[in-house]
RNA sequence: AGGGGUGUCGCCAAGCGGUAAGGCAACGGGUUUUGAUCCCGUCAUUCGUAGGUUCAAAUCCUGCCACCCCUGCCA
């Protein structure tokens, strides 16, 4: 669907503080360009956060005419697979953004980065610590103590230079020894103790195989893959900021001519959804959902599923605008967004969910009529469709009672409503089981109401309805949101906060002929329901799935709560 | 001997010394063959708080308070 932005007609985006910074260093001729870049680790699915941060990363390189980089932080091979880095490009991708040439790999750059840690070394600001990982931390000190000196700190930097080669050589174990950069031990912040730059991990890496048994850490990567890049404006979340120090203490220590500015800003928190991958993995391997792209899932592929336009969760990151304090939003801007998205975009469609058969007594027995419908209404270049009208036909349970006050505007015994685009009916009779369920309604049709009020007066409703005989069935997965709780982060059991209807199953629905031959990923309007999408995976072969992403927005449940 | 951040409406968020934008939500009303959409209207005498500077302060200064992040050979 709409899946290209539509920046065209929003004449002045907020200028929030990274957009101001980027517009000063253009002016100030600092830059000529600029260049942003989209860092994740390939160890988990992209999720709603994650889009944050691509449409600022994108967006900004965009906006300013400069570009933006896909990179993997690839540097732990323990937990990286190449098969998230497929769903992170895939999902990257669907949210409608390009990247700059071909895909970046911190792995890419480790013989650079062996280079300027061989540099650091040689002028004596790394050394080789033999401490173990215990040990180091005990010297690290807390908060309030300063830390201490490594014994080795001041070897020799030829000593360690022969140590670090014969790391690289693969002489030691995982964990005996490490390289560390030399800064300062006493410093406030415990990033600048001495930090761990390398380290021994005899692991196979899904890009360079068995060539390394040392890998680079975070601090010491991140820096100079995006000097190495060129990267003018590197953009990362508030929990950084501590590590922008080392950032900089790098790139001043070895000798590279780029020196990009780190700009942190704050996280996507959104109501009623977790975003931690921990958690998130939690719900995949305990079968909460039914994996990563579960449409419950605040995952991209997850909401891609659900139904949701890359256009609406773009539409919502620039909504929610970017700053530095710590923020929860509430999903009704999410919901927002898509439904501004689908009103304009999706084919309007009748689909009965909760059928009660409709017998119309004087409608003659075998007639079928073929009806036209708009599919949008208000926009007639969408087309129309075909509706078939027959004696018998379904409506919704909730669309009938027997008795009700006069704000029911639905079908009502005795009363008359409109079928949707069909003539106005009337309620005469209702059939009942043993049980006292209603199995048929009698009613009665007045055939000079197509298209026309009956003489002198005006049913109060319309409702929804398809032909019984020809109409398809339909499987129709009713979502609401995973979580009861706003917060479920906070939550110490998070299983206990789910909410046990967040998916109900309805396999009795029905729907009208048009959709017979719907393809995956088709988004429509279920009239009066809400917004529906065919299932990615399951809508095939005739078999008709579709996934509710949103319902409309409900003021009749607000009125008949107030009763 | 702690350090780094952040406080403007229920939720986001502009504001950058000249007298509180906007969006979402909410609440009224109108149009409507979707209780949808659309339209119209209401919604912060006050910016965490206490002082100070100034003709003028959400914006500058000082003190206090609250919340978030940091002690992985994770990113």
């Amino acid at each position: 669907m709409s899946n290209v932005a539509d920046n065209s007609k929003s004449p002045e985006k907020p200028k929030h503080f990274i957009r101001q910074i980027v517009d000063k260093d253009l002016a100030s001729g600092k830059h000529q360009t600029i260049a942003t870049r989209f860092p994740p680790e390939p160890n988990g699915y992209l999720h709603v956060g994650h889009a944050k941060s691509i449409c600022l990363n994108f967006g900004i390189a965009e906006e300013f005419k400069g570009q933006c980089n896909l990179r993997f932080d690839d540097t732990n091979p323990a937990k990286e697979e190449a098969a998230y880095a497929t769903a992170i490009e895939e999902d990257v991708h669907w949210l409608g953004f390009e990247w700059n040439g071909n895909i970046r790999h911190a792995s890419d750059y480790f013989d650079q980065l062996y280079g300027f840690a061989e540099e650091l070394i040689e002028k004596g600001l790394a050394y080789v610590d033999e401490l173990t990982p215990e040990k180091i931390r005990e010297y690290r000190g807390t908060f309030e103590v300063p830390g201490k000196n490594s014994p080795h700190r001041d070897r020799p930097s030829s000593e360690s230079l022969d140590l670090f080669r014969r790391m690289k050589a693969g002489e030691f174990s995982d964990g005996q020894m490490c390289l560390r950069a030399k800064i300062d031990m006493a410093s406030p912040n415990i990033n600048m103790r001495d930090p761990v730059i390398y380290r021994i991990k005899h692991q196979t890496h899904h890009r360079t195989g068995d060539k390394w048994c040392i890998y680079p850490m975070y601090d010491f990567t991140h820096c100079i893959s995006d000097a190495l890049e060129g990267i003018t404006h590197s953009l990362c979340t508030l929990e950084f900021e501590d590590h922008r120090p080392l950032y900089d203490w790098v790139l001043d220590n070895i000798s590279i001519d780029c020196h990009p500015q780190q700009i942190e800003f704050s996280r996507l928190n959104l109501e009623h959804t977790v975003t931690s991958k921990r958690k998130l993995n939690l719900l995949v391997t305990d079968k909460h959902v039914d994996g990563w792209d579960d449409p419950r899932m605040p995952t991209i592929s997850g909401m891609r599923r659900r139904g949701f336009t890359a256009a609406a969760i773009r539409d919502m990151c620039e909504r929610i605008g970017i700053t530095k304090k710590v923020n929860t939003t509430e999903m009704g801007v999410l919901e927002n967004s898509v439904r501004e998205d689908l009103d304009k975009n999706a084919k309007r469609v009748m689909a009965v969910l909760d059928p009660v058969k409709v017998v119309i007594t004087n409608y003659p027995e075998d007639k079928v009529e073929q009806l036209t419908a708009p599919n949008h209404p208000q926009k007639e270049e969408m087309g129309v469709r075909t509706l078939f009208m027959s004696k018998e036909v379904f409506i919704d349970r909730a669309d009938f009672r027997e008795e009700a006050n006069k704000k029911y505007k639905r079908l009502v015994l005795g009363k008359e409503v409109r079928l949707r685009n069909s003539y106005v009916i009337q309620a005469n009779d209702v059939i009942k089981d043993q049980q006292g369920n209603i199995t048929e309604i009698h009613c009665s049709y007045d055939p000079d109401t197509l298209g026309k009020n009956p003489e002198g007066r005006k049913p109060k409703g319309v409702i929804h309805w398809v032909s019984a005989t020809h109409s398809l069935s339909a499987t129709v997965r009713l979502y609401d949101r995973l979580f009861n709780v706003p917060n479920p982060g906070a939550e110490e059991n998070l299983p206990e906060s789910l909410n046990p209807e967040s998916l109900i199953t309805l396999s009795n629905a029905r729907i009208e002929m048009s959709v017979k031959d719907v393809e995956p990923e088709t988004r429509f309007q279920f009239e009066r329901e809400g917004y529906f999408c065919s299932d990615r995976y399951d809508c095939k072969d005739g078999e008709l799935v579709f996934n509710r992403t949103v319902t409309l927005r409900d003021s009749w449940a607000k009125i008949e709560n107030k009763l």
